[in-house]
DNA sequence: ATATATTTGTAACGGTCGGTATAAAACGCC
DNA sequence: GGCGTTTTATACCGACCGTTACAAATATAT
């Protein structure tokens, strides 16, 4: 992931990180959504000025594509990491527990930055919710395989609808996430994790 | 709930229903959020003008939480009625099936307008999030003295945690009108609350 | 008829939106 | 030192935002 090594063609070197600066914009519009994050909030909070963002980056809807690629490989790798885990159960508690630290932890913005930006859409932002929605069916179609997985190899008992399964556990993503935005504490949300996984099918 | 019976005072009479108006602008807050729908979206889909709206219901914030009034009375009736469900199990049944009904239905738009219009929060619509956050948290208080209460009457067993049940359910909730609003086909959703139900606990 | 009160449509307000034209500044190269 | 190239900062663009002044229109009350 290394960038800006050295100047590589001639002409006034760029005064800023680039990867420095996409992870603010990241930080902004996860606070704020595709559609509440302003050029303004995101020049600002990245320390340069508008023309050098749409040099660098293009313009706000690829800057968001950007993030979001980021946000993905950073912040979501506990989705991908689940998948690993030896039992049906296990990846269920690596997922519950992926979701509160990412989506109500102490250093990020609270809630998560898929659900913010593919729910408030403006017209125009058709793009941004298509490429959400797209990584999140990706991701959930892996999940229901995993389950599937876990019915053949006897973790999960046989009469469980694995696709039913996926979007049980995914509601609970979206609920956490939607529940941190608005401000829940994290024990609260602890004892939602707890009680989610005391019910889990058991083996 | 009558209104405009007889033109009680002198003037020019107005030449729309207020209450359809409304009906109309529920609709609109409904699909695109609070921030995501201008004045023009509502004056069209209300059939008057700015100046009519601003004379009716005071602004755009006024009107919203007129709106935020109608949505809970209206659509958000199956939270209450599922409080006089006599177990535990069915109150989350009643609260299941009615979110499916009302935020994933086909005459309403997707989706749930309380979670539109916290989330996308423009710092100058902290007044729209702190109404609707406070009225979700009435509800839920009200669902965990349900479960409280279905503890004591041993429909639910006394090791559950009513706080987490809730959280929890809530979370379904969330989880079902995000991925309604997100596209969702009725079929996965119902598997959703089918998988839901089948791991409820027990008495 | 006149006066008063309210709604109507038009047209505009200042402010912010995403995006850009322009020219000065800072580099490698010759 | 000049030249080509890229980034910098300022200042501005047209479009839309929520909101409102204004005057014509339509009602009741006198």
């Amino acid at each position: 992931m290394e960038s800006d090594i050295a100047t590589p063609v001639k002409g006034r070197p760029r005064e800023f990180c680039v990867d420095k600066a996409l992870a603010e914009a990241l930080h902004v519009f996860w606070a704020k959504g595709y559609d509440g994050a302003s050029m303004a909030d995101l020049t600002e909070a990245m320390g340069i000025t508008k023309p050098s963002l749409y040099a660098a980056f293009g313009n706000k809807e690829a800057l968001f594509h950007k993030t979001l690629d980021l946000y993905e490989t950073e912040k979501l790798e506990y989705t991908r990491a689940a998948l690993d885990q030896p039992t049906a159960r296990k990846v269920a508690e690596y997922y519950l527990h992926g979701a509160l630290m990412t989506h109500a932890g102490t250093t990020d913005p609270k809630g998560c930055m898929g659900i913010l930006s593919s729910l408030a859409c403006s017209p125009e932002a058709e793009s941004i919710k298509a490429d959400v929605l797209g990584r999140r069916a990706s991701s959930q179609r892996a999940l229901v395989e995993r389950f599937e997985r876990a019915k053949a190899e006897g973790d999960l008992p046989a009469h469980v609808d694995a696709q039913g399964l996926t979007s049980l556990l995914y509601a609970l993503l979206q609920g956490i996430s939607v529940q941190a935005g608005a401000g829940a504490t994290m024990d609260e949300l602890e004892r939602l994790v707890d009680t989610s996984l005391a019910l889990w099918p058991s083996r």
